[in-house]
DNA sequence: GGTAAACCTGTACCTGGGTACCGGATGCAA
DNA sequence: TTGCATCCGGTACCCAGGTACAGGTTTACC
């Protein structure tokens, strides 16, 4: 009989580190497994499962909070009032796309300045045709110009 | 006579926590002011043009260690070994632009799983014909060029 | 039965960018 | 002079997501 995978090889299974098991056992992620006679935990396939679910959980941008709200809510759904992922994944969405949104701003606004030659920041902010917006650093365009 | 502006002033006038210009001071991002017979902080003017700049760039997507650099260099550019904004914006864009893509990656997962109707990772992940990466997720970097 | 690797618990520490709290000193106006 | 706002230095704490270490067991293999 398999007697159970022992942690390390979880972890590796699951390309984690051994703390890391333990880590989310603490916080509720991932349910505690079996011991052996002596106190070794031995997991059964499916925790590595679920550490994949949480990583890649993670990967598309959720907490560990949310992914073990994820978890639970997977876990007993009896009429609860709790969002399920598509609730989760459609705000989560409109978080990515806000981030992307931004990324994009910097990013327009680094190449302008390469455009720009801009070399120094402390000349730059003394010099009113920089196009670095070095005040009002709420994040809407700032259209490009000759400077420096 | 102007005597200088005090720390609450400063950090009124750049929007940040006095708390913050010490912690800045500390950090050697912020050169130590004059101070009063009593030993409170008198700053000038170009304090608060430092802040700014500060602000700025770490907006752009500095770190403060990066930041600090940054202002080294432009106060003494001693030696062409360190790289100058140019150089470091360059560097910087590539970044974003990995960024942004990872980001995209993740936005088309999202929608994807929106479209498929996933509504519980647990059971996604037994699913063969869920469109989640539950697999190949492990690591961040999806930004080296197209793979397809 | 010996030994080395793996594992156990508990606690402390890491990164980055700040914030908060404390007890005491200063600045300034009335 | 009194009273209150502000500021001082030092230290501790916050967030997330882990990672590391110490000192002691257990397991596996020869």
């Amino acid at each position: 009989m398999s007697s159970g995978l022992r942690s390390g090889q979880v972890a590796e299974a699951a390309g984690v580190n051994i703390q890391t098991l333990r880590y989310y056992e603490r916080r509720g992620l991932l349910a505690e497994p079996e011991r052996s006679s002596g106190g070794h935990r031995l997991y059964d396939e499916e925790a590595v499962t679920v550490l994949r679910v949480i990583k890649a959980a993670q990967r598309l941008g959720f907490t560990l909070d949310e992914v073990t709200e994820l978890l639970e809510t997977g876990r007993h759904r009896h009429g609860r009032v709790v969002p399920g992922l598509q609730e989760r994944a459609r705000t989560k969405l409109a978080e990515v796309d806000a981030k992307i949104a931004d990324l994009t701003t910097i990013r327009a606004t680094l190449a302008t300045a390469l455009e720009a030659g801009c070399d120094d920041l402390t000349v730059c902010a003394a010099n009113a045709c920089c196009p670095i917006p070095f005040t009002g650093l709420a994040e809407e365009n700032r259209h490009a110009g000759p400077c420096c």
